[in-house]
RNA sequence: GUGGCUGUAGCUCAGUUGGUUUAGAGCGUCCCCCUGUGGAGGGGAAGGUCGCGAGUUCAAGCCUCGUCAGCCACCCCA
């Protein structure tokens, strides 16, 4: 074996057959539901200008993929949906139907130094809502999220709520340090303020106040909203300690965990100033970000993806070489019909290793077609789970199927 | 970005305080026992310049430095 095969690149993954078929397993539940709430898809450039992220995030940069295109123009990997569907908001605004409800799922790319979980190279699934201020807007994307974890089959799965317009007169500084109440405790909350040139006493009277919030109307409305949708009411909670430091948030903003897991497997926000800062004229908005690794992997200890090697139902042998013609038809006449079939791709290997292959992978069936087949006009069907096997035509082979 | 741990066959790992020239095991792979039948069993084979590159030493998988990658914590998470 040589050893000069190039690795992928720090945080970048191959996904072979089994895990890809996983993702797309979830892929496809995810974007069903989207589908179900009438949500429409967009995609939008993988390369975008730098200015378009530059502009929005500020201190982060670092975590940037920028170079220079063959043009000397600055460019940058998406860094991000939320603010490419803001710019196509106000790009196409006149052409887009209001309220435009779009969902996105795309891969972004960050800098950032790879751990389990955490990749450079990461798909988000997003949906938002643009053009409405209503809360029934936050509590439609809220229960569209909290409807996906139903419907992928978890047990439980709960959004946590607040409303940064509770949080309004506090500093930046004392937000970012109260989200992190559940992970670092109340001294550690006062710590960071403190270490973020706070006052004691200011400190501990920041964190009174958040812990002794009360919902507001906004609140209200949601915690409603989620309750005639049929939700369990320990499927959601107002939690006045959810802040995220996201900077532009501007009003409901939420998680959402599944019991029994660490950390969140979704986040989102109302961010009405967003289009603004992009176009010049503003546009209301919210949505959330789905996780789809953390989402993937909650799912796997569930237990919730259905098992599947491979997609085919039957492969059909090849006895010998003299009998291929009689395989080849079978296999066009088994999925002009819908079976999913597989023929083996060699017709000098032995019957005992084509099995082997079929049982490797797992196929539930195979077809065997030798001389006493051709003969009678029909095929050795074998189930690979039971061992039986008996002999029919190709027609009661497809009747067993669909 | 800061700090720490790790890196030996496809996979999971062993490899004693640096020391016999052919670096081991299990699983997997391939071949045979089994010339119309996979999973069990028996026999055999292939597969590694010990992540990569320097250095120390008479001698390095084992020590030092660098580099790449993975993991953990912090930072951060639009």
């Amino acid at each position: 074996m040589s050893n000069t095969i190039p690795q992928t690149l720090k945080g970048f993954r191959d996904f072979l057959p089994e895990q890809a078929r996983k993702r797309q397993w979830l892929r496809d539940k995810i974007i069903e539901v989207f589908e179900l709430w009438g949500f429409d898809p967009l995609e939008t450039p993988t390369l975008e200008p730098l200015e378009l992220f530059a502009g929005q995030i500020g201190e982060d940069e670092k975590l940037f993929f920028k170079f220079k295109d063959s043009g000397d123009r600055d460019v940058a990997l998406r860094y991000d949906q939320t603010v490419p569907t803001c710019r196509v908001v106000a790009q196409y605004y006149q052409q887009l139907t209001m309220p435009f409800k779009r969902y996105q799922i795309q891969p972004a790319f960050r800098a950032e130094k790879p751990q389990k979980g955490r990749y450079r190279e990461f798909v988000q699934c997003d949906a938002d809502i643009f053009g409405v201020d209503s809360p029934l807007a936050d509590a439609e994307v809220i229960a569209l999220g909290l409807d996906i974890y139903r419907r992928l089959g978890f047990p439980k799965a709960k959004v946590l709520i607040n409303d940064r317009q509770l949080l309004k007169d506090l500093p930046y500084e004392a937000i970012v340090a109260i989200d992190k109440l559940k992970k670092i405790g109340k001294d550690g909350v006062i710590e960071e303020m403190k270490a973020k040139g706070i006052e004691e006493k200011t400190a501990r009277g920041y964190l009174d106040t958040v812990l002794t919030l009360k919902p507001n109307e906004t609140i209200q409305i949601i915690l409603n909203y989620l309750k005639n949708q049929g939700f369990e009411s320990d499927w959601y909670e107002f939690d006045p300690t959810i802040a995220r430091s996201f900077s532009y948030s501007s009003g409901p903003i939420w998680e959402i965990e599944i019991p029994g897991l660490t950390g969140s497997v979704l986040g989102g926000e109302r961010f009405d100033n967003l289009v603004e800062k992009i176009a010049g004229f503003r546009v209301a908005g919210t949505g959330f970000g789905l996780g789809f690794d953390r989402t993937l992997e909650a799912a796997e200890a569930f237990n919730l993806i259905p098992l599947s090697a491979t997609s085919a139902q039957v492969l059909v042998t090849i006895y010998s070489p003299e009998y291929v013609s009689e395989s080849v038809e079978t296999t066009l006449f088994l999925r002009k019909n819908g079976v999913r079939t597989e023929i083996y791709p060699d017709d000098t290997e032995k019957l005992a290793k084509q099995l082997k292959y079929a049982s490797k992978k797992e196929i539930p069936y195979v077809i065997i077609l030798g001389s006493d087949e051709k003969a009678q006009n029909v095929v050795q069907l074998k189930n690979m789970k039971t061992s039986e096997q008996k002999k029919m035509t190709i027609e009661q082979v497809v009747k067993l199927f669909v």
